[in-house]
DNA sequence: TTGAAAGCGCTAACAC
DNA sequence: GTGTTAGCGCTTTCAA
């Protein structure tokens, strides 16, 4: 069932069905119903990729993702395919992985499927190295890339994010300000956000600390799912001899991990253990006390960053960077402070 | 740049760079190697629409799930794409929500851009009424249909499922081993796969209970992520005079939201209160104690259910149905018995 | 308001 | 082994 076939039996040009198609204003009211008539009763729907031929584009934009079932990039997903969708959008979903070869060649994939845009969900796709980033660079050569949680300063990529090392930095200052001075900071990811995650926690010990000592930092490599593995490595840190009552978080599994190491461990919280964690999700609701986290308003930043690729893939000027601010949503697992506590002197 | 470009720069027509493309024989080595140095020189890359529009097909399979956000689907989600992509074909995801009429457009859609295959992630895309399913059918009629976790007697609609009912018959057998005889079946979902869980569970209750007597049932109606509200639920069951001291979920939130309110209700887990999940997700491991859940194998699903996607894709005849049996994995919420105890009389 | 016809860029059947 | 050519099904000038 083809163009052709509707207009002959509707007794016009394949032109005038097109039109019918295309809500053009130039065609008489009579026309237009007996073509769709025709239409309704063949149950026609037209070719996809004869239109996408035609019109160099299927509105279809492609999501590249490390790992969709992670919880906080699943969500991202999810608000980003919704809100597409919405306006009449398509997305070309990716798990690459963590591993940049095959973000390049997912990429690669993507460009070659013809996508309207690109959606880099996450930021672990922007490296510290600017080679590790010239695919980036190469695809946003071809159509808009659009970054959650990263900056990059490239032509026609444009960023949403959230401020990570501030958020970072007021959550430290809270803790310090609780009267924690031994603060263990946990991470599993050397992205750019959880490079500034860092940033921010150590601007905020430095100030504390005597000159020269640096902040306690630990790097978790295993399965960012496995929580067990995450509370042995708390309790390897430990009896190496580095002892510490409180633990920050760049990820609410991490935090987790740390709740069920001070219960394991015997200490009260938050009496005796701190924890923050980050993102805010589920999980802050899951163990006991429940987990002081940090919001960075992911729904909202998806929002902005499809309206902004909207606007560009209608040739508006849009802001290449847009930052929102996080808020700290104080839970079971860290001391409420009188207000004026909470300031550091 | 097209084909036209290449042909013209190598001196050759474009059938001879199309057989270059893709990967025919008969092209001599020399011709081949011309156009491959034209075509890199170049970065010339065949337009996908066209391809399309001759092949009638971009290698794309439509993947349809509720919520992407949920735990347990966005893993689904993660390794039927990651699968697809293994063998060359792309995800085009569209988390409809769980109203029927967002399906049924959502669906529509996927039909209209001329996916080669549709994947139902979740069970609850087919309803217990055959008029609510008409759309599966609609769209099977056009292109196979392949559904995760529920099972519908429909051409060319090919489900891949766990055997939902004989796990939660099981795990019903083996609490009530445990000497708990006031179960409560706590359940959020009215799906095909919901409907087994809890004919599974009514089963193995009715063997157990006085003729006459009817096993204690809640469905939760709140957010499948606000833990908060499951507690709030199961507290409300129990100030309305129903008393338990078991709880079976159909899902492991509901099933860790049943552990927080046996600590919050000071029951002593699992001694004075036993609780089984379902999923085996990562949040079987994020309370205290830890949940026993039912493993239902999704990884095990989704690859078969990939692979027997793309058999049919390849016209060969697949089995219409697969089952699998499901593994209920021991931890701290329910007592350990001794392997004759498992046995019920 | 309508129609004829020229693309869009590729594949594949057929001829050489 | 290589080239010619006819589709694939649509959109969009340009004329009428």
């Amino acid at each position: 069932m083809t163009i052709y076939d509707i207009s002959e039996k509707a007794g016009v040009s394949i032109a005038t069905v097109s039109r019918v198609l295309n809500g053009s204003q130039s065609v008489s009211e009579k026309t237009r119903q007996k073509v769709l008539d025709v239409i309704e009763q063949c149950g026609y729907t037209p070719n996809a990729f004869a239109r996408g031929l035609g019109l160099n584009t299927m509105k279809t934009i492609g999501i590249m993702c490390a790992d969709s079932s992670d919880l906080y990039l699943a969500k991202a997903v999810y608000y980003i395919e919704q809100k597409l969708r919405g306006h009449g959008y398509d997305s070309l979903l990716s798990c690459t992985g963590y591993d940049l070869e095959a973000k390049e060649y997912s990429m690669n994939l993507l460009i070659t499927k013809k996508v309207d845009g690109i959606i880099l969900v996450g930021s672990n796709f922007v490296y510290e190295r600017e080679t590790d980033n010239r695919y980036i660079a190469e695809a946003a050569a071809q159509v808009p890339v659009m970054v959650l949680n990263a900056a990059m300063d490239t032509p026609n990529v444009y960023s949403i994010m959230s401020d990570d090392y501030t958020s970072m930095y007021n959550a430290t200052r809270e803790m310090l300000a609780g009267g924690i001075r031994d603060i263990l900071y946990f991470y599993n990811s050397r992205s750019y956000s959880g490079r500034k995650k860092l940033a921010g926690f150590q601007a905020a010990m430095e100030e504390q600390l005597l000159p020269g000592i640096a902040p306690s930092v630990e790097f978790y490599r295993g399965s960012h799912e496995d929580v067990h593995a995450m509370v042995r490595h708390l309790k390897a840190v430990r009896d190496k001899g580095k002892s510490f009552h409180g633990v920050i978080a760049a990820d609410d599994t991490l935090g987790l991990a740390a709740v069920k190491y001070a219960a394991e461990m015997g200490y009260r919280v938050p009496e005796e253990f701190s924890v923050i964690g980050y993102n805010n999700s589920m999980l802050a609701c899951c163990c006991q006390p429940e987990l002081t986290s940090i919001d960075n308003k992911l729904e909202t930043l998806c929002e902005h960053l499809i309206s902004t690729l909207l606007g560009i893939l209608e040739g508006k000027e849009m802001p290449k960077k847009t930052v929102f601010s996080g808020e700290i949503v104080r839970r079971g697992t860290t001391r409420s402070l009188a207000p004026e506590q909470t300031k550091l002197s």
